[in-house]
Formats: structure tokens, C-alpha cells, sequence
DNA sequence: GGTTGACATGTAAAAACTTACATATGAATC
DNA sequence: GATTCATATGTAAGTTTTTACATGTCAACC
């Protein structure tokens, strides 16, 4: 289901779109709360054509791009969607799986990767910020702005964590 | 790969366990980032224990319970995953799909909605929070600090969205 | 003695997702 | 004119994950 509620989106947003296009979506903004290959893609968007959620336009002449745009049908879906769904909260995100992880090895080890792991995440903020004061569209704003608080919570957490774990390996040779 | 080294770390993390004990940990803390239903950890734990990763004991008499230990084979593997591998940095998370997505809605859906996510991760933190103050292993209480600061950007950023949206319906209808 | 609920483990089928294979166009660079 | 790269779409095979089915124990409550 999140895969066809996030095309729909999209498709809100972005307007009419090719496979193409949106899977470029997917690397992107998106890719910070669900993502999906073209493989993936592809057939979904075939299969909302077919459940009228979707219409496709076939370009002729040129790369044979097909434009598909949302119905009233697939806005109505969005919709209930958003307002009667209760979301399933679990996370996946091997990232966090591994820094949850890292303070198992011994001090000499994780102290580099949690500091490596806080200049990746600063890296990130920097870029979302000056992305968020890019935007023109409120939505792309927020968006933006979802994603530099994320990441700047990872960003703390990794220092936070390093800075422990350098502490009491301190006091531990004193 | 990720199901794995997830059991991994947590039979270091919670010593020997059975798949009931590690499908309970999926359902708690780390659920905040990855998770799985026993009907996966099962026979996972089954491949494990043939590939010599842990070991089982089988204990007789009561509820044919399997209690699993991680293996030194087991740790290494664990280990050389957090040192060496590049972790996929997708995050998959259909809550954040759908707070993504809510500001497409019209104003008067979209704010109790929004209000209504502020309030949920308010909880989420307030629980993450007194949960940290009572772990005794600095594990557990990193663990639940990043609970903490993921919640509170969700929550932040929900009330933050609300507030705009608030405020630019109430400067066009003034 | 019966019911309910937590404990405890499993399998089968279906759905979702990834990886790899496959093809073709158009624009730019060399 | 040849190569390279972004555009553009697809399928097949394999892996991972979910949903549903299936079974049995033990403790507590009524």
C-alpha cells in the first residue's frame, strides 16, 4: 500500500510524471521516508492504470515516455488514505540499526565511527537547510525541514553518544 | 542482512534468548528502527544456528523452548558488519510517509491531523523519556536518548507545520 | 472444570522488494 | 563517427517480509 499512496503523492505534488521521473523522486526528498526502485515502479504505476487511480499518456515519437496523472479516483484513494489510515510507525532503517549498535564495540573502535557517523549526518543538515530555503513550495519546505530535524537528532545522538563513551574511557584510565 | 545482524546484536546485547523473547524486543525499543514478525525470526534463527552464528539450547520438560546464544563466530560477524560495511541509509517509515503528504490536504482536514501526530510523538517522548532515566546499561539508555530525539523532531515538526498552515489560513481569510 | 490470555514455535502462501538482465533513444563530447 | 552519459522502460529471478494458518502448554480466574 505505501508504495501506491507515496506515487499518488507524487503525482499531487509533482503533477504529471513519468516513471522515470518519479523514481528520481524516490533518490531523492522522498528516499528520507520510503523509496522503491524502477523495478518496482513500473508495474505499480501499471497496475493503478488499471485500477483507475492513474491515467497514462503514451508520447509519441520521442523516448516512448509514458505520463501518467492522478484521477479523481486516485485523489479520493489519497485522501481516505491520509485521513482513515492509522499508519503502521515501525522504522526500517539499517543506518540506525547500526548506530544503535556501534556502542558495542569497544571505545577504541566506535569512538571514530560515531564521530564519522556526526560529520555524515552534519553533511546532511547542511544540505537540507540550504534546500529548505530553496524551496518556492510550502509543501517541499516542510519536507525539507522534516528532514534537516532528523537529521540533526542523529547528528546529536552520535556526539552525544561519542562524548559519553569518551568521557567514562577517560575516567576509567584515571 | 539487516534481520540478522539485528538477532546479533540483540543476543549480545539481551545475553541468551529464545525467538519469543527476541520477537518481544522487535515489538519494543527496537522497533525504532528495525522490526520483524516471529514468523521471519524463526527460521532465521534456524539458518543461523546452521551457519554456526549461535547456538541453541533446547530445554526439555517445559514450553519446548529454544534459547539461542550468539557464538564467538557470531560476534565476529557481528563486529566486522559495524566496522566495515557501509550501511544502506534508507529509512522506510509509513508515518513519516503520510505527515509527509497530510499539508496536501485542505486546512481544516489537515490540522487535527497534524495536532493529533504532535500529540502522539509527545507521548512517545515522555514515555522515551522516564524509560532512559531507568535503564541501567548505557546501551539501553543511548538506545532509548535516540527514541527520545527522533520523537521530539516528529513532534516539533508537526506542531511547526501546523502552526504555518494555521497561520497562512488565518492570513487569507483576514 | 472451563475459559481466557500469555507463553512458545512453527509452516505456507502471498505480497513487497532487490538485483540483474535487457533494450533503445538522444545529446554532448572527443 | 565513436563513445559516453542521461533518458526511458521493461522483465525475470531471487530474497525478504507479511499474513494467515496451525498447534500445544501453563497459570490465573471464575
Amino acid at each position: 500500500m505505501s508504495l501506491r499512496i507515496a506515487l499518488l503523492g507524487l503525482l499531487v505534488e509533482a503533477g504529471p510524471s513519468s516513471g522515470y521521473d518519479l523514481t528520481k523522486h524516490f533518490g531523492l526528498s522522498t528516499s528520507n521516508v520510503w523509496s522503491a526502485k524502477h523495478s518496482q515502479i513500473y508495474p505499480e504505476l501499471r497496475k493503478m492504470e488499471a485500477d483507475g487511480a492513474v491515467t497514462a499518456v503514451e508520447e509519441s515519437g520521442a523516448r516512448n515516455k509514458r505520463t501518467y496523472e492522478i484521477t479523481d479516483g486516485g485523489r479520493g484513494e489519497l485522501r481516505r488514505w491520509l485521513i482513515e489510515t492509522d499508519p503502521n510507525r515501525d522504522v526500517r532503517s539499517e543506518a540506525c540499526l547500526r548506530l544503535f549498535m556501534l556502542p558495542l564495540l569497544d571505545p577504541e573502535e566506535s569512538l571514530p565511527l560515531l564521530r564519522a557517523e556526526a560529520a555524515v549526518y552534519q553533511v546532511r543538515v547542511n544540505r537540507l537547510k540550504s534546500l529548505a530555503e530553496s524551496m518556492d513550495s510550502d509543501l517541499n519546505r516542510y519536507q525539507a525541514t522534516l528532514g534537516v530535524l532528523n537529521m540533526t537528532a542523529l547528528r546529536d545522538w552520535a556526539t552525544y553518544v561519542a562524548d559519553d563513551i569518551e568521557r567514562k574511557a577517560a575516567e576509567k584510565r584515571a
